[in-house]
DNA sequence: TGTACATCAGTGAACGCGCGTTCACTGATGTAC
DNA sequence: TGTACATCAGTGAACGCGCGTTCACTGATGTAC
């Protein structure tokens, strides 16, 4: 039953965006494709006219998922009163509602070891995705110089990378909820 | 070939060791226990005659790494100088050998967000690992209250946690090691 | 202390299962005339 | 525009492999007398 292009192209993204979230919620490795095809509405056997590997659509749904951070994040950017931006993205991202749906979170805090352990191409994703991250938040810092923004933001985000990924390990709520208020105000100050 | 107690006991220890320092380089997904028993220098079989299951030794070698962890900041803390106990834990841990050598470093660094999805033990350990390494940090905030050196302490320990596994991700070693020492600035003040 | 038997650490083959990948097949879509 | 054929998205069975776990076996250690 052969589909029309467009189908086409609409199934692919879907199996993407599947893979995307599947892969946050369970792990790189734990994620079979048989299970992200299944969240699609397929059969695993025709995971193979998509993509030509497990390894590339990791790679693919990395960078897709990187890019809805950054969207997300300037999206809340830009609808944040001058000034503010900063302190709502952080509300936003080490709120509660991102501690409990790892599927929709931030990548780099659901998969950061595993990433660390992938190949080249899946880290050089992760990488751009970071540096484009930085800027964005950098672009806030304007009472400094850009490279101490630069290098400002950049210990930013991997402060809350830290701190969403530690919180989501601890069975102490009340200690995952410390964590994250206590960063916030580090940061924000 | 029965071995004598003291052999047995030596042995289990030898074992838990080696899985402490596999999982950190490689994963506990991706460490097979039979990969982990050769590193012990045995074959797999013999597994089941010290622990019940993957899961066991997991837990326990988690448990492991952090005690380690503790006692080399321990260790840092009391032959430094006094008042820069701080600064020279914050040098080792965010030192370029940490970066290349996941097998000795960090289980939170290396194993973050496996660990998040791991059973209950698992978690409870790694927690509890947390929790004396931030009162380890706090005991140096001597210029601040209890409460308030925990919760600064804890901020500390997630910083140092998130930009080590960043990383350890990137492709680019310059950005690496400019983060680590951004993040060391930034801890340091 | 010496002896006879029970115990058990370690080995390597085997089991069952899940996973990534391949393949023959189906039938709707795309294309050439 | 209509027709005949080629293409290919999707299915589900199958393959090969690696993994956690079990098991029969070996021979040295532990124990009871």
């Amino acid at each position: 039953m052969r589909k029309s292009r467009q189908e086409t192209a609409e199934t692919r993204q879907r199996i993407l965006e599947a893979a995307a979230a599947e892969f946050r919620r369970s792990g790189i490795g734990s994620t079979g494709i048989a299970e992200l095809m299944a969240a699609a509405g397929l059969t695993h056997g025709g995971f193979y006219k998509h993509f030509e590997s497990k390894d590339q659509i990791v790679e693919e749904s990395i960078a897709l998922a990187t890019r809805s951070l950054a969207t997300a994040i300037e999206s809340k950017l830009s609808s944040a009163k001058a000034g503010h931006g900063l302190n709502a993205v952080l509300k936003d991202y080490l709120s509660a509602e991102r501690l409990e749906h790892c599927e929709e979170g931030c990548p780099f805090g659901t998969l950061g070891s595993e990433l660390a352990r992938s190949n080249e191409r899946v880290r050089q994703a992760t990488t751009e995705g970071f540096v484009a991250m930085v800027t964005l938040i950098a672009g806030q810092l304007d009472d400094l110089p850009p490279v101490a923004a630069k290098k400002q933001a950049m210990v930013m985000l991997s402060t809350m990378i830290g701190a969403i990924t530690m919180a989501r390990i601890f069975t102490d709520s009340d200690l995952s909820v410390s964590l994250l208020r206590e960063t916030r105000k580090h940061l924000v100050k």
